[in-house]
DNA sequence: ATAATAACCAACCGCTCGGTATGTTGCAAG
DNA sequence: CTTGCAACATACCGAGCGGTTGGTTATTAT
């Protein structure tokens, strides 16, 4: 890797884990700078803008890296403990600054998708690939499923109880109203069986 | 009411507008200032600090209208359907701009909870307040309701999965994810009972 | 040897923010 | 009649923000 490719990946690094922490809009240019140990001209000749860079961050940290994590608990055998599993898991490996800091996915969405449309645009379009993902391994043992079950809604459904989950931890501080709130999502889930 | 009070008030409905509409730390005192026509001294006269300002407006407004508005399905006589038609009526009544600016409590959870010790705690208060009252109407029928359910778990299955709802709804700036969500979350609650 | 370009750096700019210090007005008590 | 306080208004402050401008350096092509 160049090292002007290893300073853009550097910028992309740090700004993904300040907004991860403080949220976009608080989020300070001159901190990024910092850390990186560079100079504002350095950041503005790979980035046009700061809007510009957090799109980056967007695509190319956030997007793969959600991708990745969910495929693997979704591609599995039976896809219903796959799920029940991963979501477990997370309520055990997660560290103290997921408990503070929530989902970036989800803070983005809550904090830039009605004031920005290009964050909007971005968002919307991850939310429905993690959809389509969910729908596609449901799809694929529907045949284990109790039937009129409305795979798009259900696939909403528990992204939206996750994200919640996630909130009331923020809140809290300690992940008990996660680990409840989780533990009840996999009841449900487990119940889409017949 | 005298003059004083109804400026305070006055500046309060207003404070409690322009948070819900564009955040805490996004809303401007000057916003503030202009639409409710008085000067930067009247508003420091009736407040010490932007802070205390949102601290008076979670509590003098957020907080009653929220428990204004759950008490209604939670106290009626089968709370059950209580809650599916509150819900269900949410998104037929929600509003525009209750898309797009999702719910005040859950904003300042995801914006405020992570960086004010204040909010964080009356956050969290209200919310377990909220799940106290979904609690007790459970219990209230806990013969027509399924065995070993864990109310609480319930409880904050509901408010977690509402939230992420409202989240959806941001992103994709139309109503039908909230209301697929909402449809599920009603099969869900209905399943509660035997 | 020189010209051009990529990859930066340092200094500065305008703007908005929350907050403060001081000044003013009207009314009510003594 | 004046004193005093409640209820404001006006003007200002320093800090931090995103962004721009004008260099500087090292490498590469000619």
């Amino acid at each position: 890797m160049s090292d002007a490719e290893q300073t853009r990946q550097n910028i992309l690094t740090v700004a993904a884990d300040e907004i991860h922490q403080h949220g976009f809009k608080a989020t300070s240019l001159s901190v990024i700078l910092n850390r990186c140990e560079i100079s504002k001209g350095a950041l503005y000749y790979h980035f046009t803008s700061k809007i510009e860079l957090g799109y980056a961050v967007f695509e190319e940290v956030y997007t793969p890296m959600f991708l990745n994590v969910w495929q693997t608990p979704l591609t599995v055998d039976d896809p219903i403990e796959g799920l029940c599993d991963f979501l477990t898991s997370m309520t055990e490996q997660m560290s103290c600054s997921e408990v503070v800091c929530g989902c970036p996915l989800n803070n983005l969405c809550e904090e830039m998708a009605n004031v920005d449309e290009g964050f909007r645009l971005r968002i919307l379009c991850m939310q429905e690939q993690l959809n389509q993902m969910i729908v596609d391994a449901l799809e694929r043992i529907r045949g284990d499923l109790r039937e009129n079950l409305a795979f798009s809604q259900v696939g909403y459904f528990i992204v939206a109880t996750l994200n919640g989950a996630t909130s009331l931890s923020k809140s809290s501080r300690n992940k008990l109203l996660f680990q409840q709130v989780i533990a009840e999502l996999c009841l449900y889930i487990r119940a889409l069986k017949k």
